[in-house]
DNA sequence: GTCTATAGGGTGATAGAC
DNA sequence: GTCTATCACCCTATAGAC
């Protein structure tokens, strides 16, 4: 225990480092090489501490859906009432993905290729994905009963909610070329979206 | 002239296999082998016909964001009126994504691993990006200033729009678990959302 | 713990026979 | 045009010195 030089500093760099690669290169094109130049140190360590390229992966991929997942499915089985719940729902993705912006591209490409890692990792991260509409439904048909909201189906409101918040962020260098924005721009067109979407959701279930 | 078997018969496979292999994997997780057995020939057949994977690539890809772009730009730039421009819209890309279910995501990787093939590609395409949104722009603010939509940012709407049709082909798998549906049931999902989006959005914009 | 050197396997591309 | 054989390179992983 006398000689070890940063222990855990190097692991944390390297987390670091491998999070960036994979996230912006995918599995596939990320190499060793450019994880441990990232971290600024040497190929081999990456083994020391990990193993393999798989194994990296996995522990990476795994946080990120976590990140995905986790806050949404906290919003989803709370008590608010509806609208502020979808509010917070825009709020919550927007604000992360503000964060990580490559986050969902890296998931969603990934997961295609592996649907099956889907459920192991999303139960791990407490999110029972198909339990995550239910009292959503519930909670929309009952509005729909008591009139204050129009007749929607619960399930193709939560895939409009999610796709406004976000597809922006998946099709980035799209939208920043016809919107013509640079990044600055794009975070502050996203910025101003939260209260777009919601507004334009309240409206649009209007009975 | 005399002893060729099927010249653009082989052609025509091959580029469908590779359609289908840079498709479904990505560029860099797609092999030269695995398009090769796809296209049912042999991986020197390959750089015969295309010389190079990145050569093979650039066309496959040109042609996937065509199929992307092409149609949406005619629509945009056509004389219907709002409502039912926005319908035609919504209509058009879920009609194509179901038919190209893997093309979203392929394209909107590649392209966030490359943002400056877009340029070039998507003018080829005859669709100028950045003047996607001017006509639509401004027939926005007319409908707002006539009074017969609220007051809304039309990139903010476009991005809307663009989100609901395209999101959940991106997100398939995700979908297909929260919504506990196989393909046939998401798909049948898809197409009842043509409406529903169209009516979510008129809603939505109503003053 | 961290490095250098190298093994071992895979992949894109070409040469050359048919 | 289509195949087999092979080259040359790159990348993951490990062995072994410090």
């Amino acid at each position: 225990m006398v000689n070890k030089k940063d222990d855990n500093q190097t692991e944390k760099a390297i987390l670091e480092a491998a999070d960036k690669v994979f996230t912006q290169k995918g599995f596939a094109a990320a190499r060793m090489e450019d994880i441990a130049q990232e971290a600024g140190i040497n190929r081999a360590l990456l083994h020391y501490y990990f193993r393999s390229k798989d194994k990296m992966f996995d522990l990476i991929f795994q946080q990120r859906v976590s990140i995905f997942f986790s806050g949404l499915g906290q919003i989803m089985h709370s008590e608010k009432p509806l609208i502020e719940k979808i509010q917070a729902i825009v709020e919550h993705e927007i604000t992360i993905l503000l964060a990580h912006p490559y986050l969902p591209i890296f998931v969603l490409q990934e997961l295609n290729q592996n649907p099956h890692r889907m459920l192991a990792i999303a139960e791990n991260a407490g999110a029972h994905p198909s339990l995550l509409l239910k009292k959503f439904s519930v909670e929309v048909r009952a509005e729909i009963k008591a009139g204050t909201i129009r007749e929607t189906d619960p399930a193709q409101l939560f895939m409009s909610i999610m796709g406004m918040a976000i597809y922006p962020f998946v099709a980035r260098p799209v939208v920043k070329i016809i919107l013509e924005k640079d990044d600055v721009g794009f975070e502050s067109v996203m910025l101003q979206r939260k209260k777009e979407i919601t507004d334009f959701i309240i409206h649009a279930l209007k009975p």
